[in-house]
DNA sequence: GGCGAACCTTCCCCCGGGGGAGACTGCGCA
DNA sequence: TGCGCAGTCTCCCCCGGGGGAAGGTTCGCC
C-alpha cells in the first residue's frame, strides 16, 4: 500500500524547519553550501519543498553542529560516517580534545565570574596570563649601579635620560626604540637592593660623555613575560609569584630577570603604572 | 623627573597588539565601534599610534572578551565597573548563568564524543531531544478500530486513503494538510493491541461514503514530542522511554498519546521510517 | 642618501547564521 | 471568486573578528 494522499513528500521549509529543529536561515545557508538542498524548487514561485527522506539528513546536520563541527566537516562526516575512515576518527578525536579544552577554559571563566569581586580577580589574572616571547637582540645605552633599588633606579634612569637629551644627540637624531628597562644582575639581590643595569634601546649614532654609560648589544633571549600594574614597590611580590610559577612548570632559568617600564611615572598615577616583567628561560620542547 | 626620551607615548599598532594580546584585526574593529580609539592618527599616512595609558583599557577589553561579553557589554562595563551599578551586577550574573549552562552542554557533548560509537549515541540522543509544542486544532478524517496494532493500522490507514482518493473528493480538491497519525485511546492498550483512532488532517469540502469514517475537529493540545527512527515494531520501546521521562520530570498527562507517520512505508526502507510521538501534557509554569 | 625588510593601511571575502524589510504566494474559508 | 492571514522569497546589515591581497611607509643600517 502506498499512501497516495500524503502531502509530506513536498514539505515546505517551515514544517521542515520545525521537525529538524533547523532554522530557516540555517536551511538557506546549507542550501547555498550544497550541504542540504531542497528536493524541489518551484521555479515559478521560488518556493522550496523538502522530501521526507531529507528529514534524516537534516537531523544529522543539527546534531553534528551541536557537537561543534564546521559545515565542511559535517559534509565529510555525513559522507563517510559508516565507513571506518581514519579521517573521520581524527575529526572526532580532535573535536573531543577541543571540547575538553573549552570546558576547562569555561571552568576558569566560571571561577572568575563567581568570585567576590570578579573585576579584581579578572584583572590580576589576566595580567598574570604569561606568555612566552622571543626578544631580538637590541642595541642600548646601559648603566650599572648597586644599592637600594628605589633611589638607584631613579638615579640611573636620570643619567640615561640626560645623556639622550644632550644637544649633540638630539641633533644626530638618536632615538629610543623601546621603553626603558632594567636587569637584576646580582646573585644576592633581595627585595630591597642589589646590582642593577638600566638600559634604553636606541638607534642612530650616539655620543656618550658619561663614563658610566656604555653602548651594548643586549643579546636575544626567550622570556616568559607578565604584565604588572601598580606602584613599583609592589613589583617584588609579582616577581615572587612569577618565580614560583616557573618552578612549578619546570622552566629552566636562563639569565637575570628584567623589567620594562611601559609608562612614565612622572605623568602616570602610581596605581596605573604598567611594568612588563621578563624571565629568560630555555625553550622547552 | 619626566622620561622625556621615551617613545612609548606613540605606540604603533603592532607593539600595542603584542602587549595587550589583542590582534590588529580586533583593534581595527574596536576602533570602528569606538571602543578603543588610537590616541593619534597620522592624517598623512593613516598610521595609528596608541598611548601607554591605553594599554590598560586594552587589557581590560581582552580580559572581558575572554569572559564572553559582547563588545557593547564591555563598553558598558568599562564605563561603570567601579560604580556599584545594578546593571553591571545583572550583566555579571547573566554571564555566570550562561557560562554554567554552556559548561553543562559541553559536558554532554563530551560524553557523546567519548562514547564507543559517537554516531549511534548522537543520533538516538538527538531524536530523543524532546520539545514542547503547541498543536493547533485541526479538521481531520478519522476512523477507529480495535485489535492488534499492526494489521489494524494498515487496514484503517488503507480505508482513509481510499476515501481520499475517491473521484468526487479528488474533483473537489480535498487535500491532506499533514501526515497521517494515530491516537491510542484504550485504557488497556498494551504493546500489541487496543483501541486506536487513525486521523488525516484535511482541508476542503470532503464527501464521506464509508460509514466508519468521521470528519472531526481534533482539539488543540500542548504536547511533548520526540522523533523516532526505525521500524514501526520498535515504537513500543520508544513509548516506554518517553513515558518514563515524563514521569521523572513530573509532567502531568493530559490525554492519549499520538503518533504521526512522517514518511510512507511503501517507499521508505523500514530502518529509515520516522515517527513523531506526541504525549499531550498540561503546561508547567 | 639609498636600500631592503618590516611595518602599516584599506579592501574584500569568509565563518554560521540572526533580525528584519518589502514583496510575493498559498491556503482556508466564505 | 475574492479576502485575509500566514508562509515564503530575496536582500541587506549585524556579530567578532581571521586570512590574505595590493599598495604605501618607516626604520635601521650602510
Amino acid at each position: 500500500m502506498v499512501w497516495v494522499t500524503m502531502p509530506n513528500e513536498r514539505i515546505p521549509i517551515g514544517r521542515f524547519s520545525e521537525v529538524t529543529r533547523l532554522s530557516r536561515k540555517a536551511l538557506y545557508c546549507y542550501e547555498k553550501k550544497h550541504l542540504l538542498v531542497a528536493a524541489e524548487l518551484d521555479i515559478c514561485t521560488g518556493y522550496r519543498y523538502y522530501s521526507a527522506q531529507q528529514i534524516e539528513r537534516g537531523i544529522w546536520i543539527a546534531a553534528l553542529t551541536d557537537l561543534g563541527f564546521s559545515l565542511d566537516e559535517i559534509a565529510l562526516l555525513l559522507e563517510r560516517k559508516h565507513t571506518d575512515d581514519p579521517e573521520v576518527r581524527t575529526l572526532l578525536a580532535e573535536r573531543l580534545r577541543a571540547t575538553r579544552a573549552e570546558i576547562r577554559r569555561l571552568g576558569m571563566v566560571e571561577r572568575i565570574l563567581a568570585a567576590e569581586d570578579p573585576f579584581l580577580e579578572l584583572f590580576s589574572m589576566h595580567l598574570e596570563a604569561w606568555k612566552i616571547e622571543d626578544i631580538p637582540a637590541t642595541r642600548a645605552l646601559t648603566i650599572r649601579g648597586e644599592g637600594p633599588y628605589h633611589k638607584l633606579l631613579t638615579s640611573l634612569i636620570g643619567q640615561i635620560c640626560e645623556q639622550m637629551a644632550t644637544p649633540e644627540n638630539v641633533r644626530q637624531g638618536v632615538k629610543a626604540t623601546g621603553p626603558i628597562g632594567s636587569v637584576y644582575i646580582g646573585e644576592d639581590c633581595d627585595e630591597h637592593g642589589g646590582l642593577v643595569e638600566v638600559f634604553l634601546p636606541i638607534s642612530g649614532t650616539v655620543t656618550v660623555r658619561n663614563p658610566a654609560i656604555e653602548v651594548k648589544i643586549i643579546p636575544a633571549a626567550t622570556v616568559v613575560s607578565a604584565l604588572h600594574r601598580g606602584p613599583y614597590h609592589t613589583l617584588g611580590m609579582a616577581h615572587t609569584k612569577i618565580f614560583e610559577y616557573l618552578q612549578e612548570r619546570g622552566f629552566e632559568s636562563a639569565g637575570s630577570p628584567r623589567e620594562l617600564y611601559l609608562n612614565d611615572p612622572g605623568i602616570t598615577p602610581e596605581e596605573d603604572l604598567l611594568t612588563e616583567i621578563q624571565y629568560p628561560v630555555r625553550k622547552k620542547g
